[in-house]
RNA sequence: GGUCCCAUCGUCUAAUGGUUAGGACAUCACCCUUUCACGGUGGUAAUAUGGGUUCGAAUCCCGUUGGGAUCACCA
């Protein structure tokens, strides 16, 4: 174990979606990659909106993914240390109280922009007088703070997007602490960052500019920025952002069927170079990783693609991998599973064979041929094969016409694996029923 | 509006000044299967737009158009 170390910080203020876990999968990965330590944290500041049912739900997400953490740190346990962080950047004079209200800021950036004029705080505070501030006091106002940025330019080396350089003076001074005294999102994620030895972090491309501020609070706190990497957004199929992205849950998608290697894999090379094919592992999917490969435009996710790719994973999937999850035995597993959508879908057609099902009588002199036929059939190809002619010959029906009618009697749907396949399992016996028209 | 990012087949992308513009997914056709599906083989399909620079531009420069991010007392 080297000194890497990677986190995903969700906020749990709603559920985990595909968003959500696209940067989880990135981290994670990462950090297997480099053979470094992968940290949980719960980045709760908003007391408001954080929910412990949404905590609980990011933790059975990762698990069930498979993206098992070696450490984990909740925010709101830590506010002394925030506490400590803030009096000295006080001192220091990086952090800095403003008496605006929001709603007063809110007609400040409306006056701006109508001026055309970027919206950033003009920083009015500072050049407020002890007077000012004893009437602000006098009227009830409390103040909320801000980080003071330097001038300059602040530039980094990302991971995805290369040489990345802003003019602070293009920048607002960031709030970091509101009216209430509570924390915001900023400071607390650099001292953590900063306090844990985090490496290198992965995050939405929508986190640049913040990006830009925490380099500053970095070197603030006396540390050096970690590396970075931002990754594109993903968009949905009309090309906008979509909502449907942002709900589009981890735990629905599990519901439908779709595996979690499936998830792990489509997303971790989706917007990528790369093929995006089934991987033994998510050890053999981190080897993989390279951010080089991703491109830097933004991908679309399209549900119906991460469908069709989970067939092509259940499909590779071995029994030892299923068993759990079904009863069945291996045999049956191997015969039926290039023909699923879903590994729940081999429960289908284990009732179709093992279970009573109802039949469909599409052409009774077919049925009646086939049922009058069975009786030398063995389970083996050659006694099938047999079988087949011998309706052939009695009814002078063949392809579909003859296939379609014993599918229907036999499985009570019109499609599905083999049916010489289905057969062997289905039985002489409960054939013979269904081709007479009987529940079997 | 300021700042920043992006633009190649339907989709994800490759081609770091000279390629018949390549691959993967989807799609279509054919083959296999005496049916559907699964599987196999092959095909169709792209450089947003206007100017430059150059012997030569998808590639470099400028403009246009289009898309996105951010500018929160959200994270």
């Amino acid at each position: 174990m080297n000194n890497v170390r990677v986190r995903f910080a969700p906020s749990p203020t709603g559920w985990m979606h595909i968003g959500n876990t696209r940067t989880a999968v990135f981290n994670w990965l990462l950090a297997k990659k480099l053979g470094g330590e992968f940290m949980l944290r719960i980045d709760d500041t908003d007391a408001m909106r954080s929910k412990k049912e949404y905590e609980d739900a990011i933790r059975d997400v990762l698990l069930w993914l498979g993206l098992s953490w070696d450490k984990e740190a909740r925010q709101s346990e830590r506010k002394q240390r925030y506490d400590e962080v803030r009096d000295v950047l006080m001192k220091q004079g990086r952090i800095y109280a403003c008496w605006e209200s929001a709603e007063e800021l809110e007609v400040m950036r409306k006056k701006l922009m109508s001026q055309g004029k970027p919206p950033i705080y003009d920083r009015g505070a500072l050049r407020l007088s002890e007077e000012d501030i004893a009437r602000y006091r006098a009227e009830g106002r409390r103040p909320h703070y801000r980080f003071k940025l330097n001038d300059g330019v602040i530039e980094w080396d990302d991971m995805v997007r290369g040489h990345i350089r802003y003019e602070a003076a293009n920048l607002a001074d960031p709030v970091i602490i509101r009216e209430d005294g509570s924390y915001l999102y900023h400071l607390p994620s650099v001292i953590d960052d900063f306090d844990f030895g985090i490496t290198h972090i992965v995050r939405g491309e929508d986190h640049v500019t913040n990006t830009a501020a925490q380099i500053q609070m970095f070197e603030a706190l006396g540390g050096q920025a970690p590396q970075f990497a931002h990754l594109p957004l993903l968009t949905g199929k009309e090309g906008k952002l979509s909502k449907r992205l942002g709900s589009l849950g981890v735990r629905e998608l599990r519901a439908e069927g779709i595996e979690n290697m499936a998830i792990c894999a489509f997303l971790a090379k989706l917007g990528t170079s790369e093929a995006i094919e089934p991987w033994k592992d998510l050890s053999a999917l981190a080897q993989s990783l390279d951010f080089s490969k991703l491109g830097r435009s933004q991908p679309k996710f399209d549900e119906e693609e991460l469908k069709l790719f989970n067939h092509k994973v259940v499909r590779q999937m071995s029994f030892a991998q299923v068993k759990d999850r079904l009863d069945t035995t291996e045999e049956f597993w191997e015969a039926i599973k290039g023909n699923l959508d879903t590994v729940q879908e081999a429960k289908i057609w284990s009732e179709v064979c093992f279970a009573q099902i109802v039949p469909i009588i599409e052409d009774t002199q077919v049925c009646a041929a086939a049922a009058e036929n069975l009786d030398g059939y063995c389970g083996d190809d050659a006694t099938y094969n047999e079988w087949i002619n011998a309706i052939k010959t009695a009814t002078g029906k063949k392809g579909k016409e003859l296939f379609h009618p014993l599918r229907l009697a036999l499985t009570g749907t019109d499609n599905g694996p083999e049916l010489k396949v289905l057969l062997k399992f289905i039985g002489r016996q409960k054939a013979k029923l269904r081709l007479s028209g009987q529940n079997a």
